[in-house]
DNA sequence: GGACAATTGTTGTCGTCAACAACAATCTTC
DNA sequence: GAAGATTGTTGTTGACGACAACAATTGTCC
């Protein structure tokens, strides 16, 4: 009959209300998910969320976001890259990437030089400033995967950085 | 060897290009990731992006997202809910979650139901033909998690729902 | 050597999503 | 009954992914 009904899912119906139109159980505890538990994706979507907000806040008062930090990692890593490069390495659209470079190069942490072998491209490198900040966001990220070891675990996260491995 | 090596900042020198302006390699694999490996968040983004994409192709002759989802799968198990009740089981701003029921309305998936009790609040119940659409969009889910588990293995699949239980 | 295709950076648009702020209608509380 | 909280709603902002188009440059093919 119900929808849960058909896929024989979870529990023993959704014990509806009396009422039809009431909604008096605003316990938000005790709302059933149904078939959302068992779904990777949900889990992984907020666990995502969690993870993304306490490092925006751990790195909050350096002003940096993931996707920021995750561009000058790969750019100190791997100086001279192309911005398509480091878009091709970090799954970024080249578009989006150059508003980030913008961003960064006014900040004065990265600097577009042109290069010589291809004159489309700009090799991309840390300035002296950007080296030294790097070094102290890298700090703040190890702290912010502190916080994630003391949500987790830290035999869970050791795990699941390694059933993830494939996709960095 | 593990993620924890990444503890040991940047020292040893990300091997400078000689040619300053030089960028050669372009050879996307060869691009080392540094201190990104051992992120949790970066690995979490990059399989959260992965898995919403392939649900949103696995569910793409229905046109349903994953958060389209979500909301149908919390409405089906519990009908009556307030839209407030929704949106603070799964996370998602009522003001969001607006947009997204007159979508699923207009669908005629869900309606909503002035509440006698309260009436500021709305009554949120599938419709008929809703229940049997959202019947075909689990087996379909089902199908995507299938896909899931070729892509990680059946075992890291169960233990990563298990790692994060917590965040549903 | 020259026409044609591909690549790089750039600009722009569109749609999704989280985070706020403000508001009217309605409930709760004192 | 007045003051404050809650619910649904509208609107704005900014980060982000997906595309499309373009100029400049490079590569390829005949």
């Amino acid at each position: 009959m119900t929808a849960s009904a058909a896929r024989a899912d979870t529990r023993p119906s959704p014990r509806k209300r009396a009422g039809n139109g009431a909604a008096r159980w605003n316990d938000a505890d005790e709302i059933g998910l149904d078939a959302l538990v068992g779904h990777a994706g949900y889990a992984v979507r907020r666990f995502q969320i969690w993870i993304f907000q306490d490092f925006i806040k751990t790195l909050g008062d350096v002003d940096i976001r993931p996707t920021q930090y995750s561009v000058l990692t790969v750019i100190g890593a791997n100086p001279g890259l192309s911005q398509m490069a480091v878009a091709k390495r970090l799954g970024i659209e080249r578009a989006r990437l150059v508003h980030l470079i913008d961003s960064l190069e006014q900040r004065k942490l990265v600097k577009r030089i042109k290069s010589k072998q291809d004159r489309r491209s700009h090799a991309l490198h840390l300035t002296g400033p950007g080296e030294t900040a790097l070094a102290k966001f890298k700090r703040l990220a190890i702290e912010h995967e502190r916080h994630v070891e003391e949500k987790i675990g830290k035999a869970n996260r050791e795990r699941l950085l390694q059933i993830l491995a494939g996709f960095t």
